[in-house]
DNA sequence: TTGTATGCGTTATCAC
DNA sequence: GTGATAACGCATACAA
């Protein structure tokens, strides 16, 4: 037989409809004999509540969407698995939905998301620094009733909370400390360049150097798409054309593990030649070789922050929009050192 | 106002509610011209069926769920990502569980997929060797009208389509490769082996052994939690112990890169005095230093595999229950070399 | 081809 | 306390 329902509780038990579900969701007052009935009998036929009928009679869908770029991305990954467990902590569902990128099927996602009627979303995305094309569909979301939190994505003069990390400032003093150490000519490894991928990054590598009285040379900025193999081949060619330079910033650390083959290969050492410095600080950048100079990006608070602020946003009635930006930390391994050449 | 409901086209474009369903779902014959009439109301009101409403009615959710172990670990992050691209193509909607490798979080997890009536799951796991706790919950998923698909996780005499990779006959070729090198004091890094994690890949090492006449000795199985820490600590302390080894099988390339640091740390040369052979293969592996011999593992094939069993799993009445077994790869790089201790 | 009527499994608002 | 009963928004079998 199929799968027993609301109405075969309560015909079991003996009792109406509504009486077995107000006993099952702890709800008005019920006498305890009553109570004791339905239960045994929600017990005895194996009942479980459908929650798509649940969710379409109680105008509520307890959902909340996850929109990410890439799961196959272990930063992004990380912030969605310390997400989901509050969310599911909660006691709602979580509908999944991997962008992988692409801005196209963002779009089509979130139309989705808004067909399920979802309570809430995180959209997790990358700061680009310039008006990204669904900027004014995330915009229009609250005003469909759905509560929003946005992660490592930015919305400009919006009252919609925002949680990221400091990676300007966490750029500033990687290439600061570069700087402190004698270095001049500082070339920078981003990723989606184009796209805005290492934007913040980007600006604060660009602010440390004029600082430092250091001419912004464009063609010592490339992009390896935060890749160990693009973070590879791109410092190879960058290693042709400038041979010169003495140090390196690298947008993330998967990216500086293929920097660090591509320096190795070409005879440089790290970093008595040339200094690496990298950025999120993942599990395994203490254990490369030399371990890798980082910054620290608090990846699983983002997502511990991510799901606080939309619970509570899902509680109160209020717009509470908190805009939370997590502070970044320099960690100095092995991978940087004293400038050794003379300019 | 409220989202517009389908009553609310139908009245628009002055049709009953019922011809607007079949306009919007295409299904029956209509009228071009009343077509016309309800598809110009539905853009004119920006309708968005409710899904919710539209799976109560249907009796098909359209949902499938994917409980995974840890969205926190890549390899099950890359499965997922790709698992999902095609069922998000397919116009399925995605539950996701991330079940932090806890056995009653799974369990409880299940409950929650069958309370929302899910059309299908996809279940990740590993291979334990022994009983799952959570089996016998998985074989009744069918019964209830679940289709059920397993990768990488094992279930003995069910017709359940599982998919996994060979990962016994890659531990036992990688050892072999070993072995070929005049190895024979040939240690082994697992990950969760009170819980079986790395059972298939320690049954294929313990096969190539014997298959070489080395006797297995327990004292050089030791466990690695998955993890570059773990493979650090663990290489540090089985040095100490057993200073004689000259090779060590790793159950993954994550641990690989902590205990390639621990053996440069003490001294030890690789693959000159220590060999070191990996699992996985992932795209850093490639950039260590040195580069990482391994056994790839075709990942995303594996997430893809088990988006089309699903599929055609979800439309075929009959329950195709094939099983795919994916072959896996020796890849021979720079932390592998003969054996240069005379025994 | 189009419309009517019923049901999907709950929740929620009332009376009783 | 308990029980009818009306939504919830849509699909679908059937009638027209």
């Amino acid at each position: 037989m199929s799968r027993p329902t609301l109405a075969d509780v309560a015909r079991l038990a003996g009792v109406a409809i509504s009486t077995a579900s107000v006993v099952l969701n702890n709800k008005g007052r019920v006498s305890p004999a009553t109570r004791a009935q339905v239960q045994a009998a929600a017990q005895a036929l194996g009942y479980q509540p459908n929650a798509v009928a649940r969710r379409l009679a109680s105008r509520r869908t307890n959902i909340v969407a996850v929109v990410v770029p890439s799961l196959a991305n272990p930063f992004f990954a990380t912030i969605v698995h310390e997400l989901q467990g509050r969310l599911l902590d909660a006691g709602l569902d979580i509908i999944m939905y991997d962008t992988e990128d692409d801005v196209q099927l963002e779009a089509k996602h979130t139309e989705s998301l808004l067909r399920n009627r979802v309570d809430g979303v995180v959209f997790i995305g990358q700061h680009t620094g310039m008006e990204h094309p669904n900027d004014q569909i995330l915009r229009e979301l609250p005003e469909q009733g759905v509560k929003l939190v946005l992660v490592e994505r930015e919305l400009s003069e919006s009252p919609i909370p925002q949680i990221y990390a400091d990676k300007e400032e966490g750029a500033r003093s990687a290439v600061r400390h570069l700087v402190s150490l004698g270095h001049r000519r500082i070339a920078m490894v981003g990723g989606f360049l184009s796209m805005g991928g290492s934007f913040l990054r980007r600006r604060g590598y660009e602010t440390a150097l004029q600082e430092a009285k250091i001419p912004v040379d464009s063609d010592l900025i490339v992009d390896g798409g935060f890749t160990p193999l693009g973070g590879y081949q791109v410092t190879r060619e960058l290693l042709l054309r400038r041979p010169g330079i003495t140090a390196l910033f690298v947008a993330n650390d998967l990216m500086s593990i293929g920097v660090l083959k591509a320096l190795q290969e070409s005879g440089k050492r790290v970093p008595e030649d040339v200094s690496v410095i990298g950025f999120d600080n993942i599990p395994e950048s203490r254990f490369l070789n030399p371990s890798l100079s980082t910054v620290d990006v608090p990846t699983r608070r983002l997502g511990q922050a991510a799901a606080e602020v939309l619970l509570s946003s899902l509680e109160d009635k209020t717009t509470n929009s908190r805009t939370i930006v997590f502070p970044v930390e320099l960690i100095i391994r092995d991978s940087t050192g004293p400038c050794n050449v003379n300019i």
